[in-house]
DNA sequence: TTTTTGACTTTTTTAGTTTACGGGTCAAAA
DNA sequence: TTTTGACCCGTAAACTAAAAAAGTCAAAAA
């Protein structure tokens, strides 16, 4: 037996599937390849997850765990909001870099009940984090804004929407950002989050 | 002979392709379906256009001078930097709504050289737009900018970026924006202006 | 001389077929 | 309870042939 439980196989099994992913993409990756690196059947990998989605689905919950962990720490900080944001930048910028290679867009993109249901529920959550921040600022007097939720959306939607900017068109091509490409976005949304900010202070 | 001068003939011809390209789509109009509304043939309209990619370009060319002149006019006008974005929002979802149907993404997605071209002129001539704009509100007292350029660019990538928001992931099959989808693209739209317009203005 | 055209060639799309690979199952073994 | 080899099966890539559309040109018409 490779694990002394259940737990700890799948556990396994979730770390092999993770690095095969970042190194040649979730898609290229074969279900016999992940057995393989772990020196057992492929029939053990079904033993463990129900198919390959939910292997997918669950190295996605993975890393997006500690990745919202993180944003949510930022955001419970005694700083002002401007720098929140502005941590918080950083660290998706982070996580950009970390897992690019892992073609989070190829398991994103199909529109299954099960993948909607955990973008939703990102969403949301990414929502409430945002709108909680902005709460903060409208009770410590610093914001002044009637809506929080739909504000919240908003710097949400215009943060995500930087990064499509340039592309006039649908690319279909997935654009391997370049690192220059990628460090303008990141400057943008700075740049965005002061005027935002500045946007929605009380005068 | 169907027109007085070559002028005129390519005006036909660029408006019978315009026709069948907002009724069925660019790419599923052929050369002999705009020769036979024409009652001439195929081989004409390469008289007058040298492939069919220059015929999609110079269609392309002739619906964006207006579109641009429309917003270049409202530019002009002696309102409020606020009241002009708001109205240029306006004008481009006239002519989204408008022009719907032409598929202009498809003919956009090809990365020949000429329609980068074209691509790169629309950007500068719109970054020009703003950017006289955000200048006109620096000269009259009404923004605090440093580099009315970056600002520029900036409100157009996010106001194009809004666009997107909501698919976390690339759109390989076009999203026919439904109405609703839509509208609060449009409404987004407004509301970051008016954010946004804040954000920059002297206090 | 300028413009148009029918007949032609070349290129691209599409629809149909085959094949190989990878996802998934299961009864038996460990 | 967990693991496995052998097997099945659906599908996506690879090939192909036929159709359609793009594009050319020499000669006719204006």
């Amino acid at each position: 037996m490779l694990a002394e439980n259940k737990d700890e196989m799948r556990e396994k099994i979730l770390e092999a599937a993770l690095k095969r992913f970042m190194h040649y993409g979730a898609s290229k990756t074969t279900m016999n390849e992940i057995a393989d690196d772990l020196r057992c059947s492929k029939a053990s990998l079904y033993y463990y997850f129900s198919d390959k989605k939910a292997l997918h689905n669950a190295v996605l919950m993975k890393i997006g765990e500690t990745f919202f962990e993180e944003q949510e720490i930022e955001a419970d900080k005694d700083i002002s909001s401007e720098q929140i944001f502005t941590n918080i930048i950083a660290i998706k910028k982070q996580f950009v870099e970390r897992y690019s290679r892992l073609e989070l867009f190829k398991i994103l993109n199909d529109k299954s009940e099960e993948i909607q249901q955990i973008i939703r529920s990102v969403h949301e959550r990414e929502a409430k984090m945002l709108t909680k921040i902005i709460e903060k600022g409208v009770a410590s007097g610093e914001f002044d804004v009637d809506d929080p939720v739909a504000i919240a959306q908003l710097y949400r939607d215009a943060m995500e929407g930087l990064r499509f900017a340039g592309m006039s068109c649908l690319p279909e091509t997935i654009p391997d950002l370049d690192k220059e490409a990628f460090e303008k976005i990141v400057a943008q949304q700075k740049l965005l989050t002061e005027i935002f900010v500045r946007g929605i202070k009380k005068r």
